[in-house]
DNA sequence: ACAAATATAATAGTAATACTATTAATATAA
DNA sequence: TTATATTAATAGTATTACTATTATATTTGT
């Protein structure tokens, strides 16, 4: 995956200006998930994030009509590149088993490289994806945001891993709950091994949220 | 359980004033779930609460120090419910098996009758707790917090349905990681499956997220 | 029954947030 | 070079999340 030229591209209705079409874009996307991650969604501000990239509130504006668009953003990048990901690493891979395993993998697993994609730093933004993005559909304005289109990109991968599980055992009932499941519980586990550690079963050393899902999964539709 | 005289009881560190003490208290709770629910957290204020109930916001303020605070309150009231159903439905069945049935029942059905506790009406309470509550642990604070025994009732509720696991298979690694993601997941489905329903796998009319967690708890500890 | 204590309501005020609008300066492109 | 677009700077607004103060009820102890 090294030194591939791909490019996460990211639909128009994410932004109101290209934040990949100019240095200060690339600014606003990088700094604020280095501040989101010291500050946490709420304290985060763009009054903060123009100041510390030497800018300001109203040129943050012109490329995010708020926050919470930028954290829906981010959170599509995300998923954008773990379906890049998912699709690169089960591509001439046969076996519906190994490609499971694989998606599951790459799912439950903690982001410990940045992989470098130019300017974002893909270990931080898992962090902000384990702690915060559940921030960015729980909101009253969800049904309107999903008919705008803004989680295709994530439905589109839980579909994707959906459809490998139905290969192994067309007959079970609820491939997407089960998926579904996978995702967010493992980085709901990863919150709670770090602040409510008896909430799980984790031990230092071994990755036992990746060892539990996989499991889990291939029990259920055995 | 209809006719019992039972009371919730709040740990102290969950209030500043406690809202059983007095009429208001009463109303401030009662009131803020029908207003959560219909406004969000986020468009949810102690002004307009005050307002609604014929009362100002600076009174809520001497009940909570805080919106959050509330919502922590509202949370532990629930897990405390929950936990007295979970006893009150497990006691005298020997059964391990039996037990985990009827818990996870308890933890993953849609709350569907106000057995009427005083001013509380269950219903909308589980509906914050499935769109909203995650909002409470999902905080900066969170590790301050969960020292000064805010989520010690959540936290118990998992361990003992953790229990019943155990009993029934006790070399199986997760117990904790699978009943809290079987909790946490049970609350994410029913979200999902009002707003972006490609996610799930539910059915009008059939229980598919109980029958879903049911199986994939069994399946799993088998 | 009365004073003392307590609870509540009403009002005002503050710093910060999440924006919008306007203008000025600077870079880029035709 | 001029027109165009981009950004920075400044100011301003309604609202939020809270604190503080005082006046008025209500409850309680004696």
């Amino acid at each position: 995956m090294k030194n591939l030229q791909v490019n996460i591209v990211i639909s128009p209705e994410l932004y109101s200006k290209n934040p990949e079409s100019s240095e200060l874009g690339h600014k606003i996307v990088s700094k604020s998930i280095e501040m989101i991650n010291e500050l946490g969604f709420e304290d985060f501000t763009f009054k903060k994030l123009g100041t510390s990239i030497g800018s300001n509130e109203s040129s943050v504006y012109r490329y995010f009509d708020s926050k919470h668009a930028l954290l829906v953003y981010l959170t599509d990048w995300y998923w954008s590149w773990i379906e890049y990901k998912l699709v690169f690493s089960t591509l001439n891979i046969v076996s519906s088993t190994e490609k499971l395993e694989k998606a599951i993998a790459i799912l439950t697993q903690e982001v410990i490289e940045d992989n470098s994609f130019s300017y974002i730093n893909e270990v931080l933004l898992n962090k902000i994806i384990v702690s915060e993005s559940s921030k960015a559909y729980h909101t009253k304005a969800i049904d309107k945001e999903n008919e705008k289109g803004y989680y295709t990109t994530y439905k589109r991968v839980v579909q994707r891993v959906s459809e490998f599980v139905q290969e192994i055992n067309p007959t079970y009932e609820f491939p997407h709950m089960l998926i579904s499941t996978a995702i967010e519980g493992a980085h709901q586990q990863r919150y709670f091994s770090e602040h409510l550690p008896s909430l799980t079963d984790v031990e230092k050393g071994k990755d036992n949220v990746v060892r539990f899902y996989m499991d889990l999964v291939f029990k259920t539709i055995a």
